[in-house]
DNA sequence: TAAAATT
């Protein structure tokens, strides 16, 4: 098995044209929001983050308009992007300020200015294979930028052989019609100096799988919320009524699977139902929720953060609380938090108690 | 030879 990682990835800032106004929607002369200084896009999320994490992440920078997590249309499955507005361009600015680059598990999320939401944006990712192993990504960033403004670019590396190259690579441009004259100008074609030629050609969409593909996905995704192999019948049989019943009809939802794994005793909650709430002491006043997240979001699920502040003076009172959904990834927070040194503060982290009640 | 970027 071979764990792919990509750390070369170019941050491209969508920014808005124009200077940020100091308060409010802003509206434009023929009655339109104009959403571009307010509205954000966030890429790379954990695939297990669910909408509530996603608001509850965004909601402690500023108030939001709206906020959605994209989801797979049949599978209900996150698709690791959402959308963010908030009501206040200057808290879509703090936002890509103290949240861009956020470590949340395996994933370093992404946020930016969304675009204006248009056909000709769609369907402009491409795949490139067949790249020199020498090649890296600016090379490649160089080799394609010739047909139009690259969004995002991409090479995957082995991880186990420190970051190689798999010769194998993404790049999104910023329009449909730049993606098929790279296509023409570079499918087949030998980059300068390299023995084998590269194919280039339009990226999967992963929101258009095969019946096949989904059905894999399905399958893995039910199986890893079972803590162990199945080796229990009802278990076994569970699942496979639910892939069968998925398959090819009607009303699957991602519900369904919740409550099946909920009934076979497996992924429990904590016992406020909501997850397992964590005291967190010795914050600096200055604390915000986003160290919260920062400190963490590194080891699981996250469903809220929270800084106890004074109520006058609105500086943190030296304590406050996560709520995380799983007690093994809590645990492992807390035994790696736990004394942990925050600047020149030593931080002491605990499964909440009854004493610790207020909040 | 495949990672989640347009609601």
């Amino acid at each position: 098995m071979v764990t792919i990682i990509s750390t070369m990835e170019t941050q491209v800032s969508n920014g808005p044209s124009g200077t940020s106004m100091p308060n409010g929607p802003v509206i434009s002369t023929n009655g339109a929001t104009d959403d571009s200084k307010t509205n954000l896009i966030v890429n790379y999320l954990p695939q297990n983050m669910t909408q509530e994490e996603f608001k509850s992440l965004f909601g402690s920078i500023g108030e939001i308009e709206s906020c959605k997590l994209v989801r797979d249309k049949i599978t209900g499955q996150s698709l690791g992007y959402g959308f963010v507005n908030y009501v206040d361009p200057n808290d879509a600015d703090k936002a890509i300020n103290t949240l861009n680059g956020l470590k949340l598990q395996t994933k370093t999320i992404k946020v930016s200015y969304a675009r204006p939401s248009s056909a000709s944006i769609r369907d402009a990712n491409l795949y490139v294979s067949g790249l020199p192993k020498t090649m890296g990504q600016k090379d490649m960033e160089q080799l394609f930028s010739q047909y139009g403004r690259i969004i995002t670019s991409r090479i995957l590396v082995d991880q186990v052989t420190a970051g190689i190259s798999r010769g194998v690579g993404f790049i999104r441009f910023d329009k449909r019609n730049e993606a098929e004259e790279a296509i023409k100008g570079l499918n087949g074609q030998k980059p300068l100096g390299a023995a084998e030629p590269i194919t280039v050609k339009f990226a999967n969409n992963p929101s258009q799988k095969t019946g096949q593909a989904l059905l894999t996905q399905l399958y893995q995704t039910a199986a890893r919320r079972y803590t162990g192999p199945l080796h229990h019948q009802t278990q076994r049989f569970r699942l496979d009524n639910l892939l069968n019943a998925s398959y090819g009809v009607k009303r699957f939802s991602p519900i369904t699977i919740d409550s099946m794994t909920s009934l076979a005793g497996v992924n429990l909650t904590g016992p406020t139902g909501a997850g397992w709430c964590i005291f967190v002491y010795n914050l600096s006043p200055e604390a915000d929720e986003s160290v919260l997240w920062q400190l963490f979001g590194p080891f699981g699920a996250v469903t809220n953060v929270k800084v106890i502040r004074d109520f006058t003076t609105n500086k943190c009172k030296g304590f406050g609380f996560v709520t995380m959904t799983n007690y093994d990834e809590a645990a492992m927070a807390i035994a790696s938090l736990n004394g942990y040194r925050l600047g020149d503060r030593v931080l002491q982290v605990s499964f909440k108690t009854s004493k610790q009640h207020k909040a």
